[in-house]
Order: structure tokens, then sequence, then C-alpha cells
DNA sequence: CCGCATCCACGGTGATACTG
DNA sequence: CAGTATCACCGTGGATGCGG
């Protein structure tokens, strides 16, 4: 594997011109996607929310470790951005009950390509890591 | 649009059970992975390494607003990731060129699914998070 | 049951200056 | 040319307790 600087498909090779003038990336859509679901909630409770509704509880206990203010902070923000609905039940007491938007069903399916990716390739970044370093020669 | 909790492909739904016990989620591969290339740069640095290999200034040049330290930290983290090939040059003075791994130039696949899916939907979740929020009813 | 407020720790990021 | 070093800021996320 020596000469890989493949011609890559799609916006990724298509769209960036170089130099990247500064709004290129500053309101990059890939980069604002990535980093709004790259915490360290969001997804998982993306892939719940994409078996079936959940309410609130279901999810803190669904999602085992995740404190409710966090919980709370990533529906608020999925809802915001459109990803996921919520829906207050008139049930007593009161339940809510989320769910994905279209949006936010369709977002799974990029989402499982990448998935894919990093479970065929996690362990060879891992092995990559933990592989000893040359000397940083100048 | 109301019900969209369609059966998802791939493994975002085949592999998590729910309750998602701890190991589950935090080595889970697709946050770990998510997390790995969510920075500010790296994607940049990988589009304009898809392209063609460059060398150290002309990637600085290349991505208008990185510093230096910045740069460095990146290149040196996709190199420990065996995401990159970081090369000297015998030239006087020394040069340095960095080029994609067949690792990394296989994750520019995945990744233009979703850049896809970002530039098709970025508008929605602008748009979405501009809208008027319903009030808070429990 | 659901969510918000407060306090606090940590890491990513930037500005600047220095080095082989 | 290709980095290192230092300082400082701010957003993310964890713990705990209160409120509707």
């Amino acid at each position: 594997m020596s000469d890989t600087h493949t011609r890559v498909p799609s916006v990724l090779a298509a769209d960036l011109p170089s130099p990247v003038p500064a709004r290129e990336y500053e309101d990059c859509p890939v980069t604002g996607v990535l980093r709004r679901i790259a915490d360290k909630w969001t997804v998982l409770v993306l892939v719940l929310l994409g078996r079936r509704p959940h309410r609130f509880n279901e999810l803190h206990r669904g999602v085992d470790g995740i404190s409710q203010r966090m919980l709370t902070r990533t529906l608020r923000t999925l809802e915001d951005d459109g990803l996921v609905r919520r829906e207050v039940l008139p049930t007593a007491p009161p339940s809510v009950e989320y769910s994905l938007t279209a949006l936010g069903a369709s977002l799974l399916t990029p989402l499982s390509a990448l998935a894919d990716w990093a479970v065929a390739h996690h362990a060879e970044i891992a092995a990559a890591r933990n592989a000893e370093r040359p000397p940083r020669r100048t």
C-alpha cells in the first residue's frame, strides 16, 4: 500500500478549492454535522430511537451511564435540530415520548456507512496507535 | 411524516442491546471513530490529502486559518492512527510530505456518505434550529 | 415523571514566541 | 521549512439538588 491518494467520489473531493477559503470550512456542513453528532451520547440515542420511540426514563435506563442532565441536553439539541420529535402524552402522570423525525431517520443511513467502516477498521487504528513511533527525524 | 422509526440497516440497529451495557458504548467503535475525526480540522486535512500528497506548509496554506500548532497536532494524530503517512524527503532544506495510507483513503468513502447527507440536509437543520420553540409543556 | 440550575474538572483550541 | 513551548480561554460533560 503505497500510492493511495485515489480520486475520491462525491463532495469530499469536488467541493473544496485549495487554498480553502475561510467560509468553506467555518460553514462546512460536513465538519458542522460531524461535530454536531460526535458528542458522547448523541449517536447512541439516535440508535435507540431508530428502533422505536422511547420515553424519557426508558432512554435513561437504556443508555447506561448517562446523566439526566446530559440526556435532557442531548434530546433538547436533537429536538432543536429537527432530528427528534417530542410528544407529551396525556397520561397521569404525564409522560413524554421521543421519536425520530424523517430527517433524523435519514441520518441513520450514512451513519451506518461510517459505523460499518468503524467496525471493520477500528482494530487497525488501535494497532497503529499502539505501535512504536519511529524517531521524529527532520 | 409521522411514523419514521424504520428498521435501520447495518450495525446501527443490529449490535446494541437495550439496556445498553457500559462497554457497548464506552468502547463503541462508532462513537470512538466519530469523536476521533470530529475535531475542527481533521476532515479538511483528510480531504486535501485525498486529492494528492502535500508538504507541511502546503497544508498550512491550504487550510486557511489553522495554526501551525493545530496542523502539527492534527497530522501527528492522523499519523499515529495510521491514516496518514509522513515522509521526509532528502531535499535541502529537508521537506516533509504527507499522504493518505490505504486506511486513510478507505475512510473517505463512508465520510462521503455523511458529507452528502450533510450537504443535502444542513439547511433543514439550520431552519429547524432557527424556528420558534413551542413552550415546554409537561 | 421530567427537566432545570449550580458548581466544577478537563480537554480542545488559539495566540504568540522560540528552535533545529 | 517544519516544527516546540507556554499561556489562556471556553465548551463539554459529570455530580448534586431543586422545581413543576
